[in-house]
DNA sequence: ACCTGAACACCGTTCAAGT
DNA sequence: ACCTGAACACCGTTCAAGT
């Protein structure tokens, strides 16, 4: 078998073409960049694109398994903070940030449509997820243990209420431009205030 | 001016391309179908149907209106019913209800997408969500004044958690096709519970 | 006044040909 | 082995022509 040029090309490539991608969609959303505008980007031929990518949606697909994973570290955090509301607005943070790289808010809902049509990504998407899910419910029930935490409460349960909480103020976020950062970081900070602590 | 021959035609061919749009929608979803399938089923020709509708875009817009507007009626009866947790359980049905019409599970997604792109869309939702919020605001405060209700939580900021709860729930029953209906009623009510009744 | 459908423009994808 | 870019297929939209 003959060897490699250089062992490092397709992975430099891959990036290469996310990182145009990921600038077209930011200016001007995904529906509307075209293959030939990132091909532009890049600094590649369309045929070179799909040497990498079987299709426009594969790009968008793995982005979003990329920002999952960039968001990720978020939760691996969770069990080393002492103040579990701290840490879960740092969560919310990084989340939103990972989702709306330098200022693209429509990337996520993109991800979404897409993810809701191809199962392939919604399972990938899924399994990222349950992942999260975990690190959150054990974060949950060790605060439980250490007090601080209402005990009544299925940590699995609470972690799913707040992811899709999470979700949908970032969908909010998204869709009404005005609100910035900050203000959606406080309010899922008060919802898993109000979700985590019912004894006042 | 020349009086029209139907004057109700106009409003019927509406009708009639947007039932038609819904059928191709849930068959293949937005993305997937085409001009000429709507057209197909709807028994008009393009040109026709450009007369009704700017835009492929324009239709999902007048489709998520419409649900919208279907949804909105509970908004309405939270005042009426006494058991706000229950009412809060049925508007949650209606709403998934009315954005998953005979089961097109990625239409709520596609509604996102569009209107995270399309400002006109967004302003259009937004104001509607401002209708329901505030009416939901309003049932959470009489439920206050009524006890039952924890009485120091802001109705408003507790109506918009529970909004972006129900739309993160609406999402995860859209990516994740198992989760049945109830399941996802019986989350939001679990949720709306946490939210409002703090004191145990 | 209402409607048609062929034609146009555009864009995702492929593949024969280059080095 | 790696890459190009012209060509193809498809689909949203328009518009000259029909009744």
């Amino acid at each position: 078998m003959p060897r490699l040029a250089d062992p490092a090309l397709p992975e430099r490539r891959r990036g290469q073409i996310l990182d145009a991608a990921r600038n077209c969609f930011r200016e001007r959303g995904f529906r509307e960049t075209t293959i030939e505008e990132i091909c532009a980007e890049a600094r590649i031929s369309p045929g070179m694109l799909y040497r990498y990518f079987g299709s426009k949606a594969d790009i968008v697909a793995a982005i979003a398994l990329d920002a999952r994973a960039s968001a990720e570290s978020a939760f691996e955090q969770l069990n080393e903070s002492e103040a579990l509301l701290d840490a879960l607005a740092d969560l919310a943070r990084t989340f939103l940030q990972a989702f709306s790289a330098e200022g693209d808010r429509a990337l996520l809902p993109d991800i979404w449509a897409e993810a809701a049509r191809d199962p392939v990504l919604a399972k990938a998407l899924k399994a990222r997820d349950a992942i999260a899910a975990a690190k959150l419910a054990g974060a949950i029930s060790r605060a439980q243990r250490a007090g601080g935490v209402y005990p009544a409460l299925t940590a699995e349960d609470a972690a799913e209420a707040l992811l899709a909480g999470l979700e949908g103020l970032a969908l909010r976020r998204a869709l009404w431009t005005e609100e910035d950062m900050n203000a959606a970081v406080r309010r899922f900070r008060a919802l898993a205030l109000l979700v985590l602590k019912p004894k006042r």
